[in-house]
DNA sequence: CTGAAAGCGCTAACAC
DNA sequence: GTGTTAGCGCTTTCAG
């Protein structure tokens, strides 16, 4: 008989295994010690019958682990870290694991209370993906709680980090654009004092050097990685002279956002502006036009943090992993499967 | 100076404010006794001075209460759950809370697993969106913990539930696109054997017969609620004889989903096929063409959830929502921005 | 207003 | 192989 509450403690099951409180648990736990065969059977029957559920609060506080990790991201609504998230979340329940998630709503002080909150629950570790490029990465050293920045940060003594050289990226990408004729290829880039952001411009910038064609800054259109960001991008470069037919957007939000605000002046993705972006996601397959997109390797890179905290010893670890172009429609280099000679 | 890591404990701080442990916890927790200027005034000191961190875990065994809830949701990556799942974390973080998220990946198993881990952990409340129609609800009534279903199951009693009355929305929005002279309107639905795809369906029948209609039972197109789903069913539509002109597609990646399967046979949106979805995000603000969907209150449902659950008496409590209907550009009847007489 | 002390439910020595 | 018990860090009652 299942009780009506969750009330079962652990020495309700050894009364009625007839043993005492450490059994129960050596039992629960496979260990520290041995536990004969019938005894064992006579508690788990007993938990059975009780309907006993251990109390994660009381084990974590007795064994110094919560089996919890936290997640601090801007904003779970992107889609990109959604699907960070996703990969992350999986690979912590692999590891027996789960996840406290802060989302910080973008905004910076909302952000400082979850980590303070996360680390007051006593996470065993801290995957951080910071609103801004001032990560409070001091108040969680101070804590002594392992933790893994997922977003590029000034590289700092004790700070680990997961990332893909974003600059090589964004050359490539950028080249890809160049290769197929354009001689102006402009960027929606993220905000400016942001590192990723810098990054992107810096192989952007790099691509049309040695493509030798002259950089030209007023093509850099900064926004907010966000679909709405680049909606108002798009209307930007299109506002001012000489808009380019080639664009860098720096995330799929903003490439999304860019191409319905091209659809509003009717301009088309690939015919009239080719267009390439960062960090696409499953959702880049099933756009119209699919994203020709830089795509990071995210299920290796939940792997590679998680092995991080767990083998925290205090010292930066520095992972650097492969990105991929996912060529896709928008691009214009690839035959479009869409047309406009339409019937049904 | 602060401590290098956090072992900073409360008698630590009582030492150096020299006052007991009770005092430093009447301070920090602002109660329950009184504490007096001067005194508060030293261990505050004290706390900056030792960098000392609550230990939440031992607050939470103590006091009975983890200020946590948590989360069970099928999949975040999936946009609408990670809407709803960023309003209730903000809504939760409002009222204090931090939440624990269980992903369970699409995967029923792991769903339950999520669930006896979040349950152990003790969270004050549960907020559940099951994988399937056969969510563990016995599971969770047996531990006595407060819950709230955030999809349609099975009324049951003891169950608390958030809805919107999906039958009706669906009724709406399928009378929407007869309305626009549509005789036949195709329906991508969920999984059969879930009661919100039923729900769905049931609305369509009722719009078809309230316009007199004949219902073709070939026009249902069952698929996941995915993109993928969204494009299959849409192949599959499109494979058969009587492709529909106007079409109900189940959520907002179905329709998406489906758009790109039209768009690869050059069938264009709205104006060869008219295209209504449920649940639709800011994403479909966005899309190309602008989807017409029908939504959902998500900050009042979240607000309402929470309050489900501090205002827990073991009874089950169901609260209703309207949905509203957003018209975009994809059902037709809106003047469509984009047009195809391009220039650049 | 402040201090002492009894738990909260469990882990893991340490005994036997 | 099993039982006893000292903590884990905190809340809160009960005495001063």
């Amino acid at each position: 008989m299942k009780q009506p509450s969750g009330k079962v403690t652990r020495s309700d099951v050894a009364k009625l295994a007839g043993t005492s409180v450490a059994v129960v648990s050596y039992v629960i736990n496979n260990g520290p010690r041995p536990v004969a065969e019938s005894t064992r059977q006579r508690v788990l029957d007993a938990i059975r019958l009780t309907g006993y559920r251990p109390n994660g609060v009381a084990r974590a506080l007795a064994s110094g682990s919560t089996k919890t990790y936290g997640l601090i991201v801007p904003n779970i609504g992107n889609t990109f870290v959604a699907s960070m998230a996703h990969v992350l979340l999986q690979a912590s329940l692999d590891h027996g694991h789960v996840m406290l998630l802060g989302d910080a709503g973008d905004d910076r002080q909302r952000e400082l209370e979850l980590i303070h909150s996360l680390l007051n629950r006593q996470v065993d570790g801290l995957f951080y993906n910071s609103v801004d490029r001032h990560p409070y990465i001091d108040v969680i050293k101070a804590s002594g709680t392992p933790f893994v920045m997922l977003d590029r940060v000034e590289p700092q003594p004790g700070v680990s980090m997961l990332r893909v050289d974003e600059r090589q990226a964004a050359f490539q990408v950028t080249s890809h654009l160049l290769s197929h004729g354009y001689q102006q290829v402009g960027i929606i880039s993220g905000p400016l004092d942001m590192l990723n952001a810098q990054d992107r411009i810096q192989g952007w910038r790099e691509a049309m050097a040695a493509h030798a064609v002259p950089v030209d800054e007023s093509l850099i259109f900064p926004a907010s990685y966000t679909r709405q960001g680049g909606y108002e991008a798009a209307q930007r470069m299109l506002a001012g002279p000489g808009a380019p037919r080639a664009l860098f957007a720096s995330n799929e939000g903003q490439a999304i956002g860019a191409i319905r605000a091209f659809s509003e002046r009717n301009i088309r993705v690939p015919q009239d502006v080719a267009l390439v972006c960062f960090n696409g996601t499953d959702q880049s397959a099933f756009h119209v036009p699919t994203l020709t997109t830089v795509r990071q390797p995210l299920r290796d890179m939940a792997r590679c943090a998680i092995a991080m905290l767990q083998n925290w010893n205090g010292e930066a670890q520095l992972q650097e992993f492969p990105h991929y172009l996912e060529i896709g429609e928008s691009c214009g280099c690839m035959p479009h499967k869409e047309n406009n000679a339409t019937t049904i």
